[in-house]
DNA sequence: CCATCTTTGTGCACGCGTTCACAAAGACAT
DNA sequence: ATGTCTTTGTGAACGCGTGCACAAAGATGG
């Protein structure tokens, strides 16, 4: 979600869901696979089993998008990829600038995918003056003091972060002033921006320590595994009580 | 959320709901820059503004985990990062593989936040002969082969995925069956994994797909931009009604 | 010791997202 | 044309997550 204060409904002006949005290019990844094997047509079963999804939850999707398919038969995977593409906003080019070019910004400069679907990688920018003019995947890197320049003449909209945590902000705050309405942030940052931009961020470090939680709990619980109902198994110490507790916690000191 | 076949209430074992858990690491991060100046208790107001969330959600948060504050006080910002720490399983060392050494895999291997916190790259993996040997963020590259030997030796649990989508796989799927039970996924494929693995996946594409999808809908309404109520402006063909929709949808052709 | 003021912890209501289950729609065979 | 069979599209129920609003708890001052 955005991060900044948006406690709008989002998305709901043209009645798709956020949570439709986020699927849609799972499906449309499926969609064309099966378009280069020449897959005329899928059916909901098959689709959601290839996009990772229910097919409940996927027919539902699709029916915010319109009626695309045919009972009995399936949907159209041409007309499909199609309308999701459309939908998407994949069918005009998206220029975008990376700025912070690093390790993980060089990498994405080369990230494959990222020139793939409308989108175009339109300039890197970096602050150190070292790494200006030099090539990064094939496009010389520039300075940041040209910043607001490059996101105008290129009519960029779109600006991915990867700078340092400090550098996030500033940067950020210097996009949105030049015109970018929507970024992807991979700074360990919590960037603010005004409303009616959109903030997306990844974060390594985030997602690695969700998993260590959950390899916590399976560690923890060992024995009973995948059994129904693990109960109340002995556990660390750890302010513990029953499930639904309220017993006073222990403060320490 | 995991992407195989995960139709369990996943977190409710120990009570603590899947969205809160999201957003311990934001907390920890925020109380750690406090921490860090020194600053001996927060209010849930502060802290949740420095997390980019809503004050009542964040109490809400802590209140799984245990009474922690302090009314009229706050929270003791040293006690607070112990006890998430020790919540998110932060307090031990968890060893990590890294399969996949490319662009991507080597900007994730110097990436400095990893080891921060508790993790620690035990091994970096490539299919490429040449690559074997070679040191990596100073850790030597191991090939393939031994993929299996290396997850036992080093007791790791939590496998890194940055190769080609093509490849994502079958690593997985070795990677399961050596040991590992929790996989963050940077390929661009959807995994199936047995009941019990966890899988988290940060896919750039998707990403930018659906940054582009709020774009495009940003431009098609211009004038309006921000206001309030859209409302039913003009739409294309495509099944919509009012909000609390009953009508019976208009079937095209 | 009592009054006041701050901030937590949470009961409650609401809305979104997921899933079930089934009627409607079309393909296909006879 | 009619019947059967497959698969879509969706109404309805349910559960989770969010945010409001307030009572309880403790600090602080007189």
């Amino acid at each position: 979600m955005a991060t900044g204060r948006t406690h709008r409904p989002a998305t709901r002006s043209r009645g798709i869901p956020e949570a439709t949005v986020a699927r849609l290019p799972l499906y449309l990844r499926a969609l064309t696979a099966l378009s280069e094997r020449s897959v005329p047509t899928v059916s909901s079963e098959e689709l959601a089993a290839a996009a990772g999804v229910n097919s409940a939850k996927l027919r539902k999707d699709f029916s915010y998008l319109g009626s695309y398919g045919t009972r009995g038969v399936g949907y159209d995977v041409e007309y499909l990829v199609y309308q999701i593409s459309r939908e998407l906003g994949l069918t005009q080019d998206w220029p975008v600038v990376i700025v912070g070019i690093g390790n993980l910004g060089a990498a994405l400069a080369n990230y494959g995918g990222f020139a793939s679907r409308g989108f175009r990688v339109a300039a890197l920018i970096d602050a150190d003056p070292a790494m200006a003019g030099k090539p990064v995947a094939g496009i010389p890197v520039q300075h940041t003091d040209d910043l607001e320049r490059i996101i105008q003449d290129n009519g960029v909209s779109i600006g991915v972060i990867a700078t340092p945590a400090g550098a996030a902000q500033p940067v950020c705050d210097r996009l949105v002033a030049a015109g970018v309405t929507s970024i992807l942030n991979f700074a360990p940052t919590v960037l603010s921006v005004p409303d009616g931009v959109d903030v997306r961020k990844v974060d390594l470090s985030i997602e690695l320590q969700i998993l260590a939680f959950h390899e916590q709990r399976k560690a923890g619980e060992e024995s009973g595994a995948d059994a129904a109902v693990p109960a109340a198994t002995a556990r660390k110490a750890s302010a513990e009580q029953g499930p639904d507790g309220d017993v006073p916690a222990v403060m320490p000191a």
